[in-house]
DNA sequence: TCATTTTTTGTAGATTATTTACAATTGCAA
DNA sequence: TTGCAATTGTAAATAATCTACAAAAAATGA
């Protein structure tokens, strides 16, 4: 194996530690989703999206979870549906988001 | 192919996306690398990391390429290394870490 | 159309997180 | 031990986010 593969193979390893521990903040969220802040605080009102906020009060935290669900009601608004009309539709991708993530992060 | 293989396909392009755009705070950097923000904030002031604040006093922003270069200069100390003396020793493997970033967020 | 509901957006005042700029402390090598 | 490198502490100011109110805009359905 040449140096090069060598670290690339050392990069891989990093990435998904990298995705394991990625914890992100409401404003950071916003500007990756381009959906503004207040519209995330009312989509988890409505219990929508989730996020890993310890105590009420205390800053919102997102993690790749989180983030990837954001973007797929974003995805299925885009397409006309509800709010509600997407909580429905999403589960079955969901699963396939969180097995995706799963093997990414358990290198199954 | 599947169903199953396309989502992945769509979760994959996502993600490339996703590199390109992650932008995070100090505060979430410090527990994504375990080191404290005031040494991550003295590391940048004796310019061995970068940021990409926008303006003075505004809050520090890191991207892909930032986290990983914190995270190679943490690996080279623990190793025994100075600060400038991992500075000397990252050039190279800096290069390596960017034309990787390149190909992941160009799929090249 | 009109009324109702859903969804987005605005904002004030309080709180949390980060900033800079000072300095003190610790660790290490000559 | 002396000097430099590196980390850490902290006060006061600012930036970012919080909740809780409400208003505006968009979608829905009779």
């Amino acid at each position: 194996m040449s140096d090069n593969n060598k670290v690339q193979d050392e990069n891989h390893s990093f990435d998904t530690e990298f995705l394991e521990k990625l914890i992100v903040g409401i404003g950071e969220v916003s500007k990756i989703t381009n959906i503004p802040t207040r519209q995330l605080r009312y989509w988890e009102d409505k219990k929508i999206i989730s996020s890993l906020t310890e105590e009420e009060g205390k800053n919102r935290r997102y993690n790749y979870k989180n983030i990837k669900k954001i973007l797929l009601i974003k995805e299925l608004l885009d397409e006309g549906y509800s709010l509600d009309g997407a909580v429905k539709k999403i589960e079955k991708r969901i699963q396939m988001i969180e097995s995706s993530i799963s093997k990414i992060i358990n290198k199954q």
